[in-house]
DNA sequence: AATCCTAGCGGAAAGGCTTTCCGTCGTTGC
DNA sequence: GCAACGACGGAAAGCCTTTCCGCTAGGATT
């Protein structure tokens, strides 16, 4: 137990030999596998491990099986954006399930997808999940598919949690539906003029929810100017900075919709910052966590990212189908204190 | 470049067949070595790497280097905390270096840690990172020690981001002097009647913070009730509940100082939910940056997470010092709305 | 008692990469 | 024109684990 730190690992022939077996009797014993053990080298084999102070090689593991354990998990954008709800569901239903967890960052620009793929191909993990919005004008997709088709003709499992559309497992959640309930929504509350705050141009995240949003106040009768789309990047400091220019313009607003809650805040600090918040209602979309602590709360699409994360997982260690699956979360619409009723 | 997906990965010896040189010339061109290549034979192999999509298996690479490049970090507690600015702070500092980056979340029980580190270890990364403040109880602290004592003996760096005094690399950030300053601010500002919302008993962090906090007021001639320190779970749903505890006994309070901007947030929300804000001033530690977006805007200590992380990763990559160094990060008072000045 | 199974074990190969150690070849210096 | 040297390529020996396959011993079966 006390032994000197040794100046390299204890690896399996070592405690082989100290529990006088096998390196093959040993690696049984230690990981698991569906040939036995006879009772009494296993536990000489665990005891002389923790004598040793042994841990698997998890590289050695993975060259020799071919594969790595677990889940890794690649996120475009900022790590600081306390925003993302998905890698917080993803990480905490990759921990229910016990699987090694691995977080992969991407930058912002389509290429950067690819190359975080490409990344993640060389960790060779059992199961992959890419979060994140895609782009219309993207031109990396089929460079991105190609990279995901030969990660999956390797052996992995690619789970997609963003939009349908990709040759690949995909769970999505219902941005247009969740977008038109929202419209339908404020627009039984009373409101009429309404203004949207979306991000850049071609997400498709930000899109559906906007054209979701849009359809739903047609179906309520109320067209909204394209003048009062406005499009920035898809964050809050960006939804900070538009509102201010769009009150500058002084068109008559009595609501606005950002495209998630991130920029929603933006929207709510500016309102804030520069007069009553009450005078204009503001909603979003996702539902976050750090809602909760905010004044007025606020109005939201609630999406349940725990299941988002969990569906995805499950579509993961299913059996491969040969043709791929999407699955659909849908969010409701939760009426909060940004958006009171209208009295008129 | 087309080619049908292999349905095994390409492998180095496929790529110097391509190229028509030797693995080993294949393995000094793709990924580095002290030894030269000619410039030819390097284009010849990049272009056959990139024809064949191929890429390096890092399990094989870390079984043969014996050891994996990057950074692990380890954080306790859950993920979906989204004030946890220090993993933030570390993720993008590593990113920054063009380091892989790896997650491992350990459970609130001490032991957990433990058993993380242990699984750190079996992946051999050349740098390890642990976050988050010990406890005064804590009976495995031996047991970390020693597994961190191996991790560092088999060639591995270690460094804390955690109070100082234990045998390795450390970055500490002035938690003492950070509740001092608290203290002398709001006495300066009038305060006089306080109460503490701290974390669970035995938390090195919060136990700091509230001694600067409590020795703060005494320099300040004001003395602080021991029933007003307040203890529960480290997080801003207990501090919720401990605010109104607090109210319910109908103390005279004028301020509550949270250890950390979690918990002020969750009184402050307590307060706003049951009442007016502004009769019970606030302040927090850290300065997250979901405080942004709330009203009152929080008073609090700013602590450069970006510099704790950074000062982390420098102490990892400089050459091993015999004896363990320790950094202190300080942080200075921010007052913001939450704690407006007295008049009387 | 003779035969057949089966559970358990160990040797050895496989898995993909790095790195050391030589050998070769072209270049430099005299 | 020759010796010495430096740069580079390749064969092969690792790195550590898993897994295939063959073997033994002991129990079950008849």
């Amino acid at each position: 137990m006390k032994d000197p730190a040794p100046s390299r690992p204890a690896r399996l022939a070592d405690v082989a030999r100290l529990a006088g077996v096998s390196a093959a009797t040993a690696s049984r014993a230690l990981n698991g596998s569906d040939r036995g053990v006879r009772e009494a080298n296993r536990v000489r084999v665990l005891e002389a491990a923790k004598s040793l102070g042994y841990t698997t090689n998890i590289a050695a593991q993975a060259v020799a099986r071919g594969r790595a354990r677990g889940v890794t998990l690649v996120v475009k954008g900022m790590p600081d954006d306390y925003a993302n709800p998905i890698t917080a569901g993803v990480v905490s239903a990759t921990q229910r399930r016990g699987l090694p967890f691995t977080l992969i960052l991407a930058g912002t620009a389509p290429a950067d997808l690819v190359e975080a793929v490409n990344l993640v191909r060389s960790h060779r993990p059992e199961i992959l999940v890419i979060a994140g919005g895609r782009a219309t004008d993207d031109v990396t997709i089929p460079a991105l598919v190609e990279a995901l088709r030969r990660y999956e003709a390797e052996g992995g499992r690619a789970v997609l949690i963003t939009q349908e559309g990709l040759p690949f497992d995909t769970v999505a959640y219902a941005n247009r539906k969740g977008g038109y309930d929202m419209a339908t929504t404020l627009a039984g509350l009373g409101y009429r003029n309404f203004a949207v705050v979306s991000g850049f141009k071609h997400g498709i995240t930000q899109r559906d929810r906007t054209e979701g949003f849009v359809a739903g106040l047609a179906d309520a009768g109320i067209e909204l100017p394209a003048d009062r789309i406005l499009i920035g990047d898809f964050n809050r400091d960006a939804a900070y900075a538009m509102t201010g220019d769009l009150l500058r313009r002084n068109v008559a607003v009595d609501a606005i919709f950002a495209v998630n809650d991130s920029m929603a805040l933006g929207v709510l600090t500016f309102l804030r910052d520069t007069g009553d918040p009450r005078r204009v209602a503001v909603a979003g979309f996702d539902d976050i966590k750090a809602l909760r602590d905010v004044t007025p709360s606020l109005t939201t699409v609630h999406l349940s990212w725990e299941q988002v994360a969990d569906e995805a997982l499950e579509l993961a260690v299913s059996p491969r189908s040969d043709s791929p699956r999407t699955r659909v979360v849908e969010g409701h619409v939760i009426v909060r204190e940004s958006t009171p009723p209208v009295v008129s």
